[in-house]
RNA sequence: GGGGGCGUAGUUCAGCUGGUUAGAACGCCGGCCUGUCACGCCGGAGGUCGCGGGUUCGAGUCCCGUCGCUCCCGCCA
């Protein structure tokens, strides 16, 4: 028995005249008591079902039972619609299905949700999230993340990488984020750690030989969450031998061309633009920088310096943005508490009011000098910030977004791609009084800096480079360390002392010994570039089965205590009882 | 670890300065309906107002605590 001849959304104008069976799930139905209409669907769209007493007795009498979720298998012939019956807003809009047999293969209790609902709380959409998934919008998002990674495989292949899987329970690593921790059963007290990313093994791979690896890589991160953050992410793995700056970009930006022109049937602009990271930072006061508005930083710590107004004069770093609105007390009052938390301490402002006419507290301590810079067309408001260097550009960059968004300044239709490049290789942290790696440790100097770069870690470059897409970052790579003096040198500087050096990565000095090439390479986030692709603010609407912020999958329960006996097997003792009742059981 | 927001019917929400029996829409159940496509019309069921405590003659509403979700900061090489 064929199950279906067509898919639901298929059906068109060509198809009238012929016999066809469809199977779906029930959208709709609308029941006139004799006529019953039923909305089939499935993944490619919805066909209208007609069931008519007079033409199919049984099957009318059995549609009058069906009800939403319902799925069926309806044999009949597909019939134009009469010209005031066509329904424009679906493809399928011009025919219909009149059912002579009509078969209801499995039932549905009423939903917890409607599926046609938006704004539906999201724990109940991710505890049924068999249902949620049958959305439109899901079954796009999820289809639409299908064909980013077939083309990305597609790419990497025609252009000589090898796919090579890494595994999944490795060593847990020093630097970076938590690891998820997995016990060893046969090595009792030993634990396996779930990678961050396989950035020793690719580099290990083509110091093998295999001058050309990628892998679409899950990597995991025991972080707290966001809704740009999720602790299982899935990453397009690149690293090849003798690696080519421009070759790298290049095919990097046709990966991105070629998914972009397969998803969405765009074709992008290349290549792309290129910001030194100093840049970005000065103009956005950021490292992924939205180029979809502008809103840019300006800078007045020279002329500031002997400001009458003493946070100005006091501070190592002055800039300010000009905001094309004339804001009220109320609004930048609100401001200044986006400002502090970011970090700032207050937020100086002038408004230049409707009639040209300058209104703020700091306006009295300015100088004629001063204000003409500050000068704005009517209707404009300056927000300065003065601090460290760093904060500056934290809170300045964190205001241009917020205002970008609220403003509406943001061109919504754009498709901003930028390469941010010469980052720093180091910085330093407060917390643990030491330098650290901006990227990571295997990380090459800049060619500049390969002498260097540990006499000066606040200036030196990394050979390091990112792609940001719409404000988002979207990969990140570098060239690494093919030396083992390099390497150890950057150990030693991130304060990894030598023993250390030997039983966390000695097996990478040791390769690194023996005949390593030149190599570098990028990642990049599939689940990042899919929430840019499909515009969704989002990480959990472009991932099938997501977690809660809390990290839980309110579906599964996941995760859960186990028995006792399997801790015993593991040689673990539980500390911490589990609070008990007040975990959602997930049923 | 910290801050903001939210929590009322299956769902999305309304419910003012505390005051009779907590409402609407959709969904659900029953009835009618042969051209609907957000079908329509009539009727009905459905609530521990997250949970606990307090103030009060009286709490969905005020106070304290707590739990959950979400957004953000920290953190995320």
């Amino acid at each position: 028995m064929k199950w279906r001849d067509l898919l639901c959304g298929e059906v068109r104008a060509e198809h009238v005249g012929q016999r066809l069976t469809l199977a779906g799930w029930v959208d709709s139905r609308r029941d006139h008591g004799g006529l019953v209409f039923i909305d089939l669907r499935d993944r490619t769209g919805i066909c209208q079902l007609v069931l008519n007493p007079e033409r199919a007795p049984e099957p009318a009498e059995a549609a009058h039972r069906v009800r939403n979720e319902f799925v069926l298998r309806a044999e009949g012939e597909v019939v134009p619609r009469a010209p005031e019956a066509v329904n424009p807003n679906i493809p399928t809009g011009e025919v219909e299905m009149q059912v002579d047999t009509l078969e209801i293969l499995s039932t549905s209790t009423p939903l917890p949700f409607q599926l046609d609902e938006d704004g539906v709380d999201e724990t109940l959409r991710l505890r049924y999230r068999w249902l949620d998934l049958r959305r439109p919008k899901m079954q796009r998002n999820i289809g639409l993340r299908s064909r980013m990674v077939s083309t990305i495989r597609r790419v990497m292949e025609e252009a000589g990488f090898l796919e090579i899987e890494t595994p999944i329970l490795f060593k847990p690593t020093p630097e970076g984020a938590r690891d998820f921790i997995v016990p060893s059963r046969l090595q009792p007290g030993r634990f396996f750690a779930l990678p961050q990313s396989p950035q020793i093994l690719k580099q290990l791979l083509v110091i093998a030989g295999f001058d050309r690896y990628f892998q679409i890589a899950r990597c995991f991160r025991d972080e707290d969450l966001r809704a740009d953050r999720v602790q299982e992410i899935t990453q397009l793995d690149v690293e090849m031998a003798f690696p080519d700056r421009e070759f790298l970009f290049e095919l990097m930006e046709r990966m991105a061309h070629a998914v972009w022109l397969e998803c969405l049937g765009i074709g992008l602009e290349l290549p792309f633009p290129r910001m030194t990271w100093h840049e970005a930072d000065a103009r956005f006061g950021s490292d992924k920088p939205d180029l979809r508005f502008g809103l840019e930083l300006e800078d007045a710590t020279e002329l500031t310096r002997a400001s009458e107004f003493g946070v100005f004069a006091n501070a190592p770093c002055v800039r300010f943005i000009r905001v094309p609105q004339a804001f009220s007390r109320a609004e930048l009052e609100r401001l200044e508490e986006v400002a502090k938390e970011w970090g700032a301490k207050g937020l100086a402002y002038l408004v230049w009011d409707e009639e040209g006419e300058v209104r703020s507290p700091i306006a009295k301590f300015l100088s004629e000098e001063e204000l003409a810079t500050f000068r704005c067309e009517p209707g404009f408001t300056v927000l300065f910030a003065a601090d460290q260097p760093e904060k500056v550009s934290r809170v300045l960059g964190a205001l241009r977004v917020h205002l970008g968004r609220e403003l509406e300044l943001v061109d919504e239709q754009a498709w901003k791609f930028v390469w941010i490049t010469d980052f720093p290789m180091f910085e330093w942290s407060e917390e643990d009084q030491r330098w650290a790696a901006r990227h990571h440790p295997f990380t090459r100097p800049s060619p500049d800096w390969e002498q260097s770069f540990d006499e000066e870690p606040q200036h030196a470059l990394a050979n390091a480079y990112d792609l940001v897409g719409n404000g988002n970052e979207l990969g990140g790579g570098s060239f690494r360390i093919h030396e083992p003096e390099m390497q150890a040198r950057v150990f030693d500087l991130l304060g990894i002392a030598p023993d250390e050096q030997r039983t966390k990565f000695g097996f990478l000095l040791d390769a690194l010994a023996m005949g390593a090439p030149p190599h570098g390479g990028i990642a990049f986030g599939i689940d990042r570039m899919m929430m840019v692709l499909a515009r969704e603010p989002n990480l959990r609407d472009v991932i099938a089965f997501p977690k809660n912020q809390a990290g839980v999958d309110p579906m599964s329960g996941a995760p859960s205590e186990v028995e006792e006996e399997q801790l015993r097997e593991l040689g673990i003792q539980l500390r911490v009882q589990p609070d008990q009742g007040s975990r959602p059981s997930g049923r």
